[in-house]
RNA sequence: GUGAAUGUAGCUCAGUCGGUAGAGCUCUGGAUUGUGAUUCCAGCGGUCGUGGGUUCGAGCCCCAUCGUUCACCCCA
């Protein structure tokens, strides 16, 4: 209705029901993350456009048409952050924090592109990021793949495909990238017009084409890991031996070029055929040159992002949120009558006080038995406390089973604790 | 930015040839005056996304617009 406000488009709420969800995955995720030895870092939602500018590459769609950019009030151009490493690798730096030593870093918010919104393809969307600064090794390559492999493993997820490939060093792929669109100019007729587009902003994507027509075309051009430098080469197969030695299935993928401008070496895709045609849950790879290029000293740096609401929705398209009790209350209290509610509320926080853990729903607003019982089987608890007129007279509570036929017991309040500590 | 589908109650949906609107679920109350989850009965709930047009008459036909969905592009 045009008279209602509305959320903005591609912005969601994530309504009571999901946020379980988001509260369980987060948690085990920086479980993990903290297990391995990374500090959380909470950064910004707005930098200067400049920032983003420099990194992401002045040509790629990011920066020329999905950013919410506005002016500040003293006229600076700011930008809604796109992707987190930018901001990530501006901080490290602003803070002297790179300065002759190893830095793992994670980091987890939102994320805004300016898209047409799509099955898990939104203008909000969240992303944990993972980057790690002053390693230039294949060994912490492999960590963060086998670190990832563990998410899934946590989470239950079994059938996420490991992609990854080799970009190689900044100059060797930029002589790849003169010859492909040496070879792809020979051939223009063939290609059709998103990859005559592509061939100026990013030719290395027109491999990545899903037009079928191409397929000859691509299969022909010249391969990237054929162009690959000396260094590159021998890092790429140290990868693989770490990999093969720990057991981590994956498959080299030729094709796969991230879409961002800083990346060189290492590039990885963990991808689903699960969500339609956005597959890629979590994507990353080595970006040597880039704390440089911003004005730090010359830093190695690996990284990744990890889409979270992509995540989420295939755990729920495996229904592996089946058991989770993480919000189910352990009692309702059920107060009838004033003097009850009195009493009750009072025993409420006795309890709370004995038992810092407990899940404990106090029925207010008042109503008949039969009501409140309604809202208690509601709440999902397991057990009814009961109070009104019969049991004040008698200095009793009344405790009920509502998930399993049991008869009614009556314990003072004492008798109470006593018997909730051998349940709970 | 391009293309297609779609919009009726809080939710899921029906609505015939154009004749002023229906079901299930939810919620509230009752059957049962202190016992939920089952059953039965009743009730609440609508500017048919919005604005225009055609028509004696529009939920239905036409135009515009907004939202949603899916795909392309791009990407987590």
């Amino acid at each position: 209705m045009s008279t209602k406000i509305q959320a903005i488009r591609g912005m969601n709420d994530i309504l009571p029901e999901k946020t379980i969800f988001w509260r369980v995955v987060e948690r085990k995720l920086s479980d993990i993350l903290i297990g391995y030895g990374y500090q959380e870092l909470r950064l910004p939602l707005l930098e200067k456009t400049a920032l983003f500018q420099r990194v992401i590459g002045e040509v790629t769609d990011i920066v020329e048409k999905e950013m919410y950019t506005f002016d500040d009030r003293n006229g600076e151009s700011l930008s809604l952050r796109p992707e987190g490493t930018a901001g990530c690798v501006r901080a490290m730096i602003e803070h002297g924090l790179l300065r002759n030593t190893i830095q793992k870093i994670w980091y987890n918010g939102a994320m805004f592109r300016y898209e047409k919104p799509q099955k898990e393809r939104y203008r909000q969307f969240h992303q944990i990021g993972v980057e790690v600064y002053g390693l230039s090794t294949a060994d912490i390559d492999a960590e963060i793949l086998l670190m990832t492999a563990r998410f899934w493993q946590v989470l239950g997820l079994k059938d996420l495909e490991l992609q990854i490939n080799s970009l190689g060093s900044s100059v060797a792929r930029a002589t790849y990238r003169e010859k492909l669109v040496e070879y792809f100019s020979n051939n223009l007729e063939q290609l059709d017009e998103d990859s005559h587009r592509r061939l100026h902003s990013n030719p290395l994507r027109i491999l990545d084409s899903k037009n079928p027509d191409l397929k000859t075309l691509i299969e022909n051009a010249p391969q990237l890991l054929d162009y690959l430098d000396d260094e590159s080469k021998q890092h790429f197969e140290q990868l693989q031996m770490f990999l093969n030695d720990a057991g981590l299935k994956y498959t080299i993928n030729p094709r796969l070029v991230r879409g961002l401008d800083y990346y060189n070496k290492t590039v990885f895709e963990w991808v689903t055929t699960k969500l339609g045609s956005q597959g890629t849950v979590c994507a990353g790879g080595r970006y040597d040159g880039l704390v440089e290029q911003l004005g730090g000293s010359n830093t190695p740096a690996i990284g990744f992002a990890l889409g979270l609401e992509r995540l989420i929705a295939l755990l729920e398209a495996e229904q592996l949120f089946q058991n989770t009790k993480e919000n189910q209350p352990h009692i309702y209290l059920m107060m009838v009558g004033n003097e009850a509610l009195i009493k009750g509320l009072s025993l409420a926080e006795q309890l709370r006080n004995e038992f810092p853990q407990l899940k404990l729903i106090t029925h207010c607003g008042g109503g008949n038995f039969k009501n409140q019982f309604k809202k208690a089987d509601k709440s999902g608890a397991k057990w009814a406390l009961i109070l009104g007129e019969t049991e004040l007279a008698n200095q009793q509570i009344g405790f009920k089973n509502l998930r399993e036929e049991q008869p009614q017991q009556s314990f003072s309040r004492s008798d109470l604790i006593t018997h909730l500590k051998s349940l709970l």
